[in-house]
DNA sequence: CGCTGCCATGGTAGCGCTAACATGTAGACC
DNA sequence: GGTCTACATGTTAGCGCTACCATGGCAGCG
């Protein structure tokens, strides 16, 4: 009858092409030297069958198998999924399958069953989302197995790691407003257990000790809009605020509310900033100026740096993202 | 010497547990009759060695991976990831792995390209995330090589669908505003691409025919604070309008500020019910009466149909998940 | 001209597991 | 007691691919 039911294998090729499997093999990996014509023929054999090759057999002769994990923390607040979709792409483009492992807690004991997990499947590489310290030390304590990036935490010794570059945010933040003329900066930072709060909130306070001035409030919230609210009735109630950096658009967008209740405009009496540039904060009213993160480049580098150290070719264990102040409605010069 | 630095294979277990391989191999899997005695030797010498089957060997000798896939549709607006983030929960409790595949555009062509990419990593089941009707249409076009399932879609012949109750929904919103003396419920409606959007509008309107009250206005957004502005300003001028039912809760949120700026107090001049239960809106001003889709519950019902699919035992191709009315304090009887 | 060395290719032997069949044992029933 | 059946287990043969070593051919060289 017709042809093949099952999907064609390397030896239907390899006949088709009139050579061994091993050569075909050669060519697909593009390993070692095959002659430019016995290429082209297998090349135009795999085409015409229309061979895939089979990712388990491959997998299981030659230990590696083009996936690259990734271990997200699942939490309302981060975005992770942008990061996520991301690393996705990138790898598809590096022709990498993507396994995903999430976790519902961030101690060592779920990270290692993570991890776990993902040598199960055979991931050549990870890619560890962990915006948390306690995540970060738990990977930091176990054995590098795989190949691991983490994204989204500062440089650690002994640990590549990719992330945005929160202090140069922090300080685009604070130098607007210092450029516009406010005396100090205040702060309304994140939670302490979160990395990038703490990276936010010192680089905030460098730069203010940086140029001379003195240091504001720094209140601390969870990262959700009522926090930023409650933390903006305080500062609303001292009439020396005149400039704010929240460490989140969500935060920001509590404290633009807080402000507004109290009769104090924005950005005429008091001027406001945020951080991530979520899709929204386009829309606050007056539109949120705040620093954008790149969150598609973080997963792009990371890709990059764990195929690098697997390659081992890395040379560079550090990725940093620039971050990028973008100015809208929210602030201006002190009254 | 020391143990052995080679990760124990079913062969190490089958000796020391005196057995063949078959007999392990049929333990772990469960398959056919094996006695007691012999399991519980074969489970202590699994245990003693730290024994963990290799993947690709049984995907290549066995045919099944207990991998699932999962196709994602990147889009700022809808909030895959926690969908994503539960059936990787899900697929976990069931002992299987998850492959992520992330689409650019909708079409038939990048989706068709998706499941291949998820054939080639042996995926045993597909769950597609496709909240955009041409995205089910190019599911609907395929040949259903590997068992999958459409979250978030309308119950469509041929197709396995888990879906919120958008329908249940939307009724439970208007439903809510009527029973609290409201003579008809305006609506704010998501684009028309949108699965969700189209279903939710249809609901309201049925809901209202079906209690013989007039049918308000219906205004289009696109799912952003900006658009619910917009078709805020335009209901706000209208004096009759003193209920509003907004597709999402980010739209609802730009109603909020239009009548808040146009000088109409909500609740009390007018109710407004957003959808989806996002973490801010238990924060919004007032906080925002909303309907809560329970996304994580929808992720775990795709994989138990999926896996029953597999399993060749799936009793019913669609599953719902009721959504639930949160009230809160953005609607009150009319003035 | 015979040796070395490099290149292109082939053969063989698994990687670790499971499907399919084969075997052996014990009880059931006439 | 013998055949039948059911169950517990073993044996064999791959799944589709790649590592490793072997082979043959040909240029370079003294």
């Amino acid at each position: 009858m017709s042809g093949p039911q099952r999907p064609p294998v390397l030896a239907d090729v390899a006949e088709r092409a009139g050579v061994s499997a091993m050569t075909v093999s050669r060519v697909l990996n593009g390993t070692a030297n095959v002659a430019e014509a016995t290429r082209t023929r297998v090349e135009q054999a795999v085409a015409d069958l229309g061979y895939r090759a089979n990712t388990a057999a491959r997998t299981l002769a030659g230990g590696r198998s083009r996936t690259l994990g990734v271990v997200g923390v699942e939490t309302p607040y981060y975005g992770p999924s942008s990061v996520v979709f991301a690393i996705e792409a990138a790898a598809r483009a590096s022709g990498h399958a993507v396994s995903l492992v999430s976790l519902q807690r961030t101690d060592a004991a779920e990270m290692r069953a993570a991890l776990d997990r993902l040598r199960l499947a055979h991931a050549d590489g990870v890619v560890v989302l962990a915006p948390i310290s306690a995540a970060v030390d738990a990977v930091a304590d176990l054995p590098p197995d795989v190949p691991h990036v983490i994204a989204s935490a500062d440089p650690t010794a002994g640990l590549a790691t990719v992330a945005i570059d929160q202090a140069a945010g922090a300080r685009l933040a604070t130098r607007h407003l210092l450029d516009l003329g406010h005396r100090t900066v205040h702060h309304v930072r994140g939670p302490r257990s979160w990395i990038d709060a703490g990276a936010r909130a010192s680089a905030w306070r460098r730069e203010l000790r940086d140029a001379g001035r003195p240091v504001g409030h720094c209140v601390t919230g969870d990262w959700s809009p009522h926090s930023g609210y409650e933390a903006g009735r305080r500062l609303a109630a001292d009439p020396d605020v005149t400039a704010v950096f929240a460490a989140n658009d969500q935060m920001a967008l509590g404290v633009l509310r807080a402000l507004h209740e109290a009769g104090r405009k924005v950005p005429d009496d008091v001027s406001v900033v945020g951080f991530d540039d979520t899709p929204e904060s386009a829309y606050y009213e007056p539109p949120l100026t705040t620093v954008r993160q790149d969150l598609r480049e973080v997963g792009r580098r990371s890709v990059e740096l764990v195929l690098a150290i697997i390659a081992g070719d890395a040379a560079e264990q550090h990725a940093s993202v620039a971050p990028e102040l973008v100015v809208r409605g929210s602030t201006a010069p002190p009254p």
